[in-house]
DNA sequence: AACTATTTATAAGA
DNA sequence: TTCTTATAAATAGTT
């Protein structure tokens, strides 16, 4: 949507596409932004670039979606006999649990990395300050080199697991697009 | 980006916000196409409509994140001291764990789903074929409702369950545009 | 579901 | 990288 029409194909030169995967990245998520405040819809998105760091977007807050799927108890009850209900709420049990799950998982996910960064941290000033003088020039090249790599690693991984298992998640059975139903998909009954 | 411009805000007529709702939702999913189409990257997206029925988009597929996810492994060795590898290779394992078993879970809860729909049919016909006179007009149609409802919430049920879990883990600790870094995102390495 | 008048997004260029 | 601009695309209102 420029000054010409280009190919849907892989940009070929590495400038251009990184460019492109800025701007086009921008524009995703400001559409999403849109979609979800023009018709009150909830929207995440992870992207992974071409160099695999993830980027995200989420519209309003987990904290509301997970609200509003637990409380999802409270509407069950019309027109249910008793076994129906007990049904569905072992059901709906079992799904706050595993809900339940992944958020202690990646919670712990996050407070381990944390941990080893400050680990690394103190260790390294230690390390840096002592004896500097003993170590060669490609050693303290060596080292600066782990060092960054490590805090890289660290800071990103709680991202990365993040956008890796939703992407997971979200083509667990199949890769393109997979809209939910076919029939009524909009009831709206909040105003 | 038609006949006028619109405000940024909550469409207030339904039917047109279902309209919107349709049309965005398509651009934002074609959007996503053409920027993993265009840079080669990844992108996977969750939308509940306002009547909270989820509809997601997904390439290339999970198998070919997780897979590279994993393979980082063997790229990880160089420039490390074997403390710093360990401490690595845990860290992976563990997150490989997480992984598996996000993915056991949610099979798990799908075959469930699978199962307690098929209970449900068969008992269904059954009864809707043998005693339907013995039943009254209110009662028949109570049991088509709960019957619609009941398979309604299974089909969806799997699907909601990974879009919710995925927007909770999208945001877990935000709700808001969520870069990953600010610094090198983009490091291509593939052709 | 199709059709345009317009608004937006964006490819090139600076 | 950020801004500008010519043009391609998306889409709001209409049929």
């Amino acid at each position: 949507m420029g000054r010409r029409k280009i190919e849907m194909e892989k940009v070929q030169d590495m400038n251009t596409r990184q460019v492109t995967f800025s701007k086009r990245r921008t524009g995703l998520f400001k559409k999403a932004s849109e979609l979800a405040t023009l018709c009150n819809a909830e929207v995440g998105i992870v992207v992974f670039s071409p160099g695999g760091k993830p980027f995200s977007y989420g519209k309003p807050s987990v904290e509301a979606v997970t609200e509003r799927f637990i409380n999802d108890f409270e509407e069950t009850g019309s027109g249910c006999n008793d076994e129906t209900r007990v049904r569905k709420r072992d059901k709906q049990d079992e799904i706050i649990e595993n809900l339940d799950r992944l958020t202690k998982q990646l919670k712990a996910e996050k407070k381990r990395g944390e941990m080893l960064q400050e680990n690394l941290e103190s260790a390294g000033y230690e390390r840096f300050l002592k004896p500097v003088e003993e170590l060669s020039l490609d050693e303290l090249k060596e080292y600066k080199s782990v060092l960054q790599a490590m805090h890289d690693e660290i800071k990103g991984r709680a991202t990365q697991m993040k956008a890796s298992s939703t992407l997971m998640l979200l083509s667990a059975d199949n890769g393109s697009c997979n809209a939910a139903n076919d029939d009524d998909d909009y009831d709206d009954d909040d105003n």
